[in-house]
DNA sequence: GCCAACGTTGGC
DNA sequence: GCCAACGTTGGC
């Protein structure tokens, strides 16, 4: 199982949109690296749902319901999507200047790449992030 | 509202 | 195929 970080403009699709709906698509994604890491999400992976703009933290938690397929809304198959459900909304949400902060989080593609809108999250990071948003 | 970083487009 | 110009994203 494999952990990933997505990014979303709250005024949107933000996580409460994802509760709302209890399972979505998350579609829309255009970047090239963004879509090479999409492909990669199969069915019971894990992600945080990141708030952009005015918030820039991260607020839930999501699975992985159906790993990436083509975009039944598009004709061409390169822009996949993925279908997620949410788990929980995390206790205290994880700022970007926490995780600036931090030196452990030096190489994160969210500190280095700050427009990429889907990137994976190594093990000991989703750790380290699950205990600053203050679960276990 | 500004601007840096990055992508995309189109002329050559 | 290169690259200048332009557009977009997202942090500040």
């Amino acid at each position: 199982m494999n952990y990933w970080l997505l990014k979303t403009e709250p005024d949107e699709y933000g996580y409460a949109d994802l509760v709302r709906a209890k399972r979505d698509c998350w579609d829309g994604v255009r970047n090239p690296q963004a879509l090479m890491f999409m492909r990669e999400m199969g069915k019971g992976d894990r992600a945080f749902i990141y708030h952009t703009g005015k918030a820039r933290e991260i607020v839930g938690i999501a699975e992985v319901v159906k790993g990436s397929y083509p975009d039944p809304a598009q004709d061409d198959p390169k822009w996949v999507v993925v279908d997620l459900k949410p788990v929980e909304a995390v206790p205290e949400p994880v700022t970007l200047a926490a995780v600036k902060a931090d030196a452990a989080f030096a190489e994160f593609l969210l500190v280095r790449n700050s427009r990429l809108s889907v990137m994976p999250v190594a093990v000991p990071l989703w750790r380290r992030l699950t205990k600053m948003a203050g679960l276990k």
